[in-house]
DNA sequence: CGAAAAATGTTAGAATAATCACATTCCGGG
DNA sequence: CCCGGAATGTGATTATTCTAACATTTTTCG
């Protein structure tokens, strides 16, 4: 049906990497054909491309958020908040560990373009929001991907993240207890987790404050471990001991 | 001068942070001024904010992404082509590995959803693409990030790739030479495509025909090496010796 | 080849957004 | 309390985009 269709869409799908956004003269033009055709290509790919008022971005760029789960917006404003404490704390040329969960997406998004930083990550998302930083090196953990957190299992990959010299470990954890700690939802991760925290200079907890009280099932460090927990509210000093 | 005006452009900053895009009726609504006002806040912070045909966005989002190359797209027809002839020797249940560049992009996309595969790749951009397609399990070779091509150069994580079982690899160049056969832009990728060469049971160079008679700074392969050259004119075997 | 179907192009009128000039409100300092 | 300037709102005008119906071209297939 669409050989020369399919060429179209593609070469659209380029062009937006390529330039962000693209009016749709401008595509039309550059695909040789009218804007009525660019338009009902488009409308026909909703899940590749977003039209917005007579302009084509991709569709994961407006993805409303990196959306992990079906909760992660429904703290975006506190999430939003707690990252702004996180940003007061780096400093330039600092060589930071970034946590996976959306909470810390939006801290890889606030980083000033300006910023000369050393990241270390291991989620997609949050390595794609770094990639999109030119004064950021990202050092991004590979390894066996894991749709459900959209990060990485070092496994073999892990032992040189010992050898990276951190100095400031911003986590996330999905559950937060006095007694207990923090914990997560994902097992690959928490020694991921640990290892960043014992490796870094000091560890901070980033969280919205809905995670207090949660338990998820694998708890991975103390809240004597950070330094510091931050949440929309503001932040506080970690308990002296757990 | 603007308590109140910084007041409304972080709780705009906020709302497209969980809502991804936002219609400047909405804005005004939920921010309890006019739309004009909305119009002029928005305005006056292009560098938070792209305003798109009444449509408001983060302006991150739009940040006009990868460009691994300026002739990224020059050749997209071809390439995609070349591609379809790669996509046909992928059989279920494979391990293939996925070199780095836009003609590759292009095969990871083209991925059919139901193709259950192990996947391994070193290009964010492909990472990308493989991370959508649910039956792909994806092994990612992390690393310093490269802007320049999107890539990372794994350095001490390069050993372990050594240990993966590959089925078929699917290598790209920047340059194709009769003699002195393949050559690439960046020389931290030279390891990885020459490990991944060494592993696979059979390599394949897929490459659109304006590669032909170029020479990048980076040699990495013999023709010889693959089994057969992929180019939107058709599939050949590749030349027995150098 | 020839008919049917799909894809593309064209147009005009309706809907929407952008711009401008000016009216109004808000706020701090005499 | 009043004044001046900044911020905001309003409405008319102009420019742009959207929609849908129909004309034309290209492709497919008997």
């Amino acid at each position: 049906m669409s050989s020369r269709k399919t060429g179209r869409i593609d070469a659209l799908a380029d062009a937006l990497a390529r330039r962000g956004v693209l009016h749709l003269r401008e595509a039309a033009a550059l695909l040789g054909v009218s804007e009525m055709t660019v338009r009902r290509d488009v409308g026909a790919h909703p899940e590749r491309f977003t039209y917005l008022g007579g302009h084509i971005v991709s569709a994961d760029d407006v993805a409303g958020g990196y959306e992990l789960d079906r909760e992660a917006d429904s703290h975006a404003g506190a999430k939003l908040a707690a990252c702004r404490h996180a940003l007061r704390l780096i400093a330039p040329d600092d060589t930071i560990f970034i946590d996976c969960g959306s909470t810390l997406v939006h801290l890889a998004q606030q980083i000033p373009a300006d910023l000369p930083l050393t990241a270390i990550c291991y989620s997609l998302n949050v390595a794609n929001c770094l990639a999109a930083k030119p004064n950021v090196r990202m050092i991004l953990l590979g390894g066996i991907y894991h749709p459900a957190s959209a990060t990485f299992s070092s496994g073999e990959w892990l032992e040189p993240l010992g050898r990276l010299g951190i100095n400031k470990a911003f986590i996330s954890a999905g559950g937060v207890d006095v007694q207990r700690g923090a914990s997560c939802s994902h097992f690959h991760e928490v020694p991921i987790k640990q290892k960043a925290i014992a490796g870094a200079i000091e560890s901070h907890l980033v969280v919205d404050v809905s995670k207090f009280g949660l338990v998820k099932p694998a708890f991975f460090a103390k809240l004597s471990d950070f330094r510091s927990i931050l949440t929309e509210e503001g932040a506080r000093a970690a308990p002296v001991d757990a």
